[in-house]
DNA sequence: GTGAAAGCGCTAACAG
DNA sequence: CTGTTAGCGCTTTCAC
């Protein structure tokens, strides 16, 4: 069924069709209340590739995303398409699936480059009228998106150059979370840290020594541990270091696996959390609600994190470039009951 | 840039550009290499649109998912996306959203049914060649998809009526994993159901209860506990079988969230595990990789059911309709250490 | 109020 | 081998 039959049956042209579907133009009730019938008759449905075509506008949004499978991504589309019904735009999924390529074959950049050019190059074949990238780890990335005349926003990455941006604060959760504690009255700490060249451990990491320096408190190089994110890594080490006669009393992992392996360390040293131990993670997955004490942690703002990169994408459609915008988004501490608040800090 | 353009530049009609794109026609050696060097030297894309309302024919496939934060919705799309992928097809997600909405709003089926209806048509509209529809819990849909005259797919649910699917056996996998504790010569088993109206309740129960017959083992009533898929309410029962002195000795949990419930309860009712009490799970979720000991537990084929969706989907839109067809693929047993082997199995 | 007609960018007979 | 031409289904001037 096309406008043209309809126009047909109603005995009038395409263009009053138009009219009324669109609303487009003044048309007789009586026309009008024919036409709709039929159309509600038949069940017809506008051709949105033709309606497109001659609009040159789609109301499509590309979505390439590094790999759906890491769980941040689902809540971050899910923001996206929040936003996206509210507003009648719709998203065509391109999914990157790096995890496993990356895990296979190791030309890291290259054939990733490659994989990435060509998922633009179709989306733009299609017609889309923005896009959105969504990274599987918080990281700059070395412009990936090249010679494309379309809003372009980054999503849980960013970029030195060009492009507008929408990201969270590893630093200032960080930062906060360590507050957290020293506010608590805590003054002898451990961080676990994930793997060593990654971009969040540096940031997090900042924002630890920046809280901890703001209390005159210095972290003890032998303090520090690298689980490289995994649970293995760092509950052997931390055994380790639970043994030791100036063993920390506070632990801040970087993320919550890490946590979880503290806490089931600890357990089997003897320490009780959080009498004996304090502890925290980073961010709120699955595992932190599981298992006593459940494990203070920093929830990232995923899904506004879709919700936000989105409104700047549609605002950039609607009403044109208007230099980048960079967004950064707070965290929140979920707490549990893994930090102790000492006795000490009331007393000074 | 237009495909008239590039015409225009080299001197030829547009039917000639379009031989040369699409391999359509012989061309000269000479032309075709003029043509070809324009169309890389200005970077010219096709315009998808365009060409599929001539062709009549997208590669577009919608996904019509119920929830994408639901975690095994990024998995089955994952599936999709690969075979996609070596098709040429491409995807266009519509997220249902309805973990939230069921929350917020009770008015379940109806409002519900809107959306459905209303994703679809614009799927419709988008002129998409097929329709996969991925479930957030795996159960009978009462047809949710009328007045379709394209190809659509069931993943993770199934209909009683037409309509291909493609899901996993709840049945057959309670079977394969009572059966691996038969082996192992276990006779004393408890069962933690989840949620009791729920078909996979339903389902696994049966699996669990035939394979026990099999071996002329009934099943205890009072063996038996309702934990609701949660942790909270499983512990808190579990920690009053555990004081019986006619405890069972093995637990079957029908999610892996209760069965680390079980875990914990066991373990602060200095229960050892396996030792003392064998323990599966089911799902292969992230938490059942963490803590000790690793409960054994059943993973789904998420990625493939995914992939045979599309390949069903793909199949049906290539080469006709021909007959519903349904797919039942099989779990896998993950092995942790959390079941025991009985000496007296030996010995029988 | 309504219609004729041009055209969005592309493909595919059909001719030559 | 290559060009002419007629649309795919829709919107939108510009007339009347």
């Amino acid at each position: 069924m096309t406008l043209k039959e309809i126009a047909a049956q109603a005995g009038v042209s395409t263009a009053t069709v138009s009219y009324v579907l669109n609303g487009s133009a003044r048309v007789s009730e009586e026309t009008r209340r024919r036409i709709e019938k039929i159309v509600k008759d038949t069940g017809y449905r506008t051709n949105i590739l033709a309606q497109s075509l001659r609009k040159n506008r789609t109301s499509l949004i590309g979505v390439v995303v590094e790999d759906v499978t890491v769980w941040h991504t689902a809540y971050v589309i899910d923001g996206i398409n929040a936003l996206a019904e509210e507003k009648g735009y719709h998203t065509i999924l391109s999914n990157l699936r790096l995890l496993s390529k990356i895990e296979s074959q190791f030309e890291h950049i290259s054939k990733f480059q490659r994989d990435i050019d060509k998922a633009v190059d179709i989306l733009l074949r299609m017609q889309v009228d923005g896009i959105i990238y969504v990274g599987m780890h918080d990281r700059e990335i070395k412009d990936v998106l090249h010679d494309i005349d379309k809003p372009v926003v980054y999503c849980y990455c960013y970029t030195a150059g060009e492009g507008s941006s929408v990201r969270y604060s590893n630093e200032k959760a960080a930062y906060q979370m360590t507050k957290y504690f020293l506010e608590r009255g805590h003054k002898d700490f451990a961080v676990i840290k994930g793997s060593k060249q990654s971009e969040p451990t540096f940031m997090r990491m900042r924002g630890i020594e920046h809280a901890l320096r703001e209390e005159g408190i210095s972290l003890k190089e032998k303090n520090i541990i690298i689980g490289d994110w995994k649970y293995k890594e760092t509950r052997v080490q931390v055994q380790e270091m639970l043994k030791r006669p100036d063993c920390p009393q506070a632990f801040i992992a970087m993320n919550d696996e890490m946590a979880v392996a503290v806490r089931d360390a600890a357990f089997e040293a003897g320490f009780r959390i959080p009498e004996d131990i304090s502890l925290s993670g980073f961010d709120n997955a699955d595992i932190v609600h599981y298992g006593q004490p459940k494990i203070t942690t920093i929830d990232r703002p995923l899904h506004n994190m879709g919700y936000k990169s989105m409104e700047l994408l549609v605002d950039q459609i609607e009403n044109g470039y208007d230099g980048d915008v960079n967004i950064t988004l707070p965290c929140r501490i979920v707490e549990g009951t893994s930090i102790k608040v000492m006795e000490e800090k009331e007393e000074q």
